[in-house]
DNA sequence: TCTGGGGTCCTAGGACCC
DNA sequence: TCTGGGGTCCTAGGACCC
């Protein structure tokens, strides 16, 4: 059996265990840029508020319904979730944190323990020890503990828990719940399955493997055998080195110079470079992009987006961000207003192994002295930034001028910033 | 008349998740 | 005026290798 724990409406909840006042009120949170909702307290969904609609579309609803706005403090819900799974690891022998939010617990050796009491005892834990209230689902594989903690959310009679624990219980239950709602169905597959009148998460578990295989292909075939309670999907007890890294924003106002784009693209590559060093990786690709608005016409739109192949895997910001200045130079284009822009690194490798890497038969460097050099750099400007905040020690091209993002409804960082603190008891 | 078999790498795009 | 950010897996086609 599996278990999967899910915070109820997260940052919602962050914010209310440092704001009693947010109970009972309809609250949001909104994601960068303050541009769309990406939480919302029940109140604010029964008042209509959408996930990912946004807000400016919304602004008379906020208004009628005083509902409280906050702009997204990651900082604060990455360090609440912390918090939550440490609880976690008290109460289970093996588990996979799946999500900030989500959490799959391993039952397999729970056979003698009532599962309603342990789980109900999870609840209680947890939201005493970090003040976030949690749903728990219980099935015989990942997908059915997945709609058991849809069902637990949506039936209040069912006090935050509900256990699939047989397999008539299981199939009720996917009776009763749309395709469009299973884990690993989304909006164009469920299209389709309501075409053929596969209409419900039981019908799709009953439906023909051989249409499924060739339709949904594999993953899709694994989530129908894990529905009729063939586990397809292991708990992942250790979390996988990324395959690749992103940093990219929307920025606040539209902006064209090249100089003012530059100054970006290297702060998110110092970004992506530090991020390598915190996973103890190296990558040998690297991917600019810039975009315009897609909300614009088409005949004002461009998508400048290149890649690099680094000479060896790298995860020092200096080479780095000079292939990065590189490549926004064979994309950039005058004349547009632009939007978005980003840094991707992939073909990533072990940090250790990358080290051992065949030297170049044509660089006149001495690379191992060098990558020593390097490497002693970039530990001390993490221990730099570590110590005094990011960004403290940066490179020149890192300025962040002038493609601020908005972030006018920010809660303070209660508990990763001395200064917030210090300010909320002023 | 008749034209193999088995690979890799790269890019692009589509689907999904939170 | 205003529309997020960060990931995964899979498929398919083209170019190339022997």
């Amino acid at each position: 059996m599996f278990a999967l724990v899910d915070c109820n409406n997260f940052y919602v909840s962050c914010e209310r265990v440092f704001n009693p006042g947010l109970q009972n009120r309809p609250v949001v949170v909104l994601s960068n840029n303050d541009g769309c909702f990406i939480a919302r307290s029940e109140e604010a969904k029964a008042i209509g508020l959408a996930m990912g609609d946004p807000a400016y579309k919304n602004r008379e609803l906020l208004r009628q319904h005083n509902v409280a706005v906050y702009s997204a403090n990651f900082p604060l819900y990455g360090d609440m979730s912390a918090r939550v799974m440490k609880t976690l690891e008290t109460l289970a022998p093996d588990l996979e944190i799946y999500s900030i939010d989500e959490c799959f617990l391993d039952l397999g050796g729970f056979g003698k323990f009532n599962l309603a009491d342990y789980a109900a005892a999870t609840r209680k834990t947890v939201h005493r020890n970090t003040g976030i209230p949690v749903s728990i689902g219980i099935g015989a594989t990942k997908t059915i503990a997945k709609a058991a903690n849809r069902m637990a959310k949506k039936n209040l009679s069912l006090g935050g828990v509900c256990i699939l624990s047989t397999a008539a219980a299981t199939r009720e239950a996917l009776g009763a719940m749309a395709v469009e709602h299973i884990w690993g169905i989304g909006s164009q597959y469920a299209a389709l399955l309501h075409k053929q009148h596969i209409h419900t998460a039981l019908d799709f578990a009953d439906a023909p493997t051989h249409w499924v295989q060739k339709h949904l292909h594999i993953t899709g075939a694994r989530v129908q055998q894990e529905l009729n309670g063939h586990s397809c999907l292991p708990l992942e007890l250790v979390r996988s080195r990324k395959q690749s890294i992103c940093t990219s924003r929307s920025f606040g106002s539209l902006v064209s110079s090249y100089e003012e784009i530059g100054y970006a693209i290297a702060h998110f590559t110092s970004t992506c470079a530090f991020k390598l060093r915190r996973e103890g990786s190296r990558a040998s690709l690297l991917t600019v992009f810039l975009y315009t608005s897609p909300f614009i016409e088409k005949e004002n739109r461009y998508r400048g987006t290149r890649t690099f192949a680094l000479p060896f895997p790298s995860n020092n910001t200096l080479e780095l961000q000079k292939a990065a200045q590189l490549l926004l130079a064979s994309i950039y284009r005058s004349g547009y207003g632009y939007k978005k822009a980003g840094v991707l690194v992939s073909g990533i490798t072990d940090e250790k192994g990358a080290a051992m890497t065949t030297l170049s038969l044509f660089d006149n460097d001495p690379l191992p002295r060098n990558q020593k050099r390097d490497m002693k750099l970039m530990e001390t400007l993490d221990a730099i930034n570590s110590r005094f905040g990011q960004g403290t020690l940066r490179t020149a091209s890192d300025t962040n001028s002038g493609w601020k993002q908005r972030q006018e409804k920010l809660s303070p960082h209660y508990t990763t910033r001395w200064n917030d603190i210090i300010e909320i008891h002023a």
